[in-house]
DNA sequence: CTTGACCTTCCAGTCGACTGGAAGGTCAAC
DNA sequence: GTTGACCTTCCAGTCGACTGGAAGGTCAAG
């Protein structure tokens, strides 16, 4: 099968496809006598492996661990285990720090109208007041 | 005061106070007669203004805008509140769906004794068997 | 008079996972 | 025989917020 007809089964576009190839995830594939790559059902497993472990929250650069230990026979179980308890750490050390920076949010806005009719010299109270925040920025998902 | 001097007080550094300067953030300070940059407390006022509006996750463009509003004499507060729920929303959306992943991750996980005695062909039965996952990526804060 | 901390500018690199676009080759259908 | 979808390579850019480093100027202390 041809590049795009992988993309199309994997969900994964051509070109995320090249780049995979390129730093390692896949091997290079079979050429068609074009020149075209030739893929086989085998691509899409390991593909498909991929987009899983990332949908599991490894890094690129993990997969490629678990797939080197792969490819050599081992069984990257423990790795994964162990990568997917300090994720699970993260995560919630993640879910805290959003809790604690949604609170201060919802409680500023809340003071908001009162805040609001207080010096406005340096701007907006509602910034001016919130000193003690937390210190995890988030990122819009 | 010097660049050094604002940076202590600020805890940012000499870098970040000449990048907020080249991005528009802080206003090009007076130069000493050796070409120093020179500060005075308007700046510390101002940076210590950046560094909560960051710590409350706003981006710097947003708190550029901000700033801007407030270098005209208006009141930022209106558009400080819309970007703060508009924050609390996407806090909440994350939250939710890191909760998701860690929920499979940690039943994942307590299932692997019994799933790692199985078929062990593809890799890692962790990753096989994980197929209906949650689609958010964490970032490792 | 020299050392060393501090300052200057400018350019380039980092992280992570792609994506865009140019310039060109291939192939099946009409 | 030509259109158009698909493929190729290669280089560069994106996002966000910095950070590193080179090459050089300034200044107070010893």
């Amino acid at each position: 099968m041809r590049i795009g007809e992988l993309a199309g089964q994997t969900g994964a576009s051509p070109k995320t496809i090249r780049y995979y190839e390129s730093i390692g995830l896949l091997p290079e594939p079979a050429r068609t006598h074009a020149g075209y790559r030739a893929y086989t059902e085998h691509d899409t497993d390991r593909l498909v492996f991929i987009k899983t472990a990332q949908r599991l929250g490894l890094r690129l650069d993990e997969i490629r661990e678990i797939l080197a230990l792969r490819d050599q026979g081992e069984r990257p179980c423990d790795y994964v285990r162990q990568t997917l308890r300090r994720q699970v750490n993260e995560i919630n050390q993640h879910i805290a720090d959003l809790r604690r920076l949604r609170d201060e949010l919802t409680a500023l806005d809340a003071r908001a109208d009162e805040l609001i009719d207080t010096d406005t010299e340096h701007g907006c109270p509602l910034i001016e007041r919130a000193h003690g925040a937390p210190t995890t920025r988030i990122d819009p998902a």
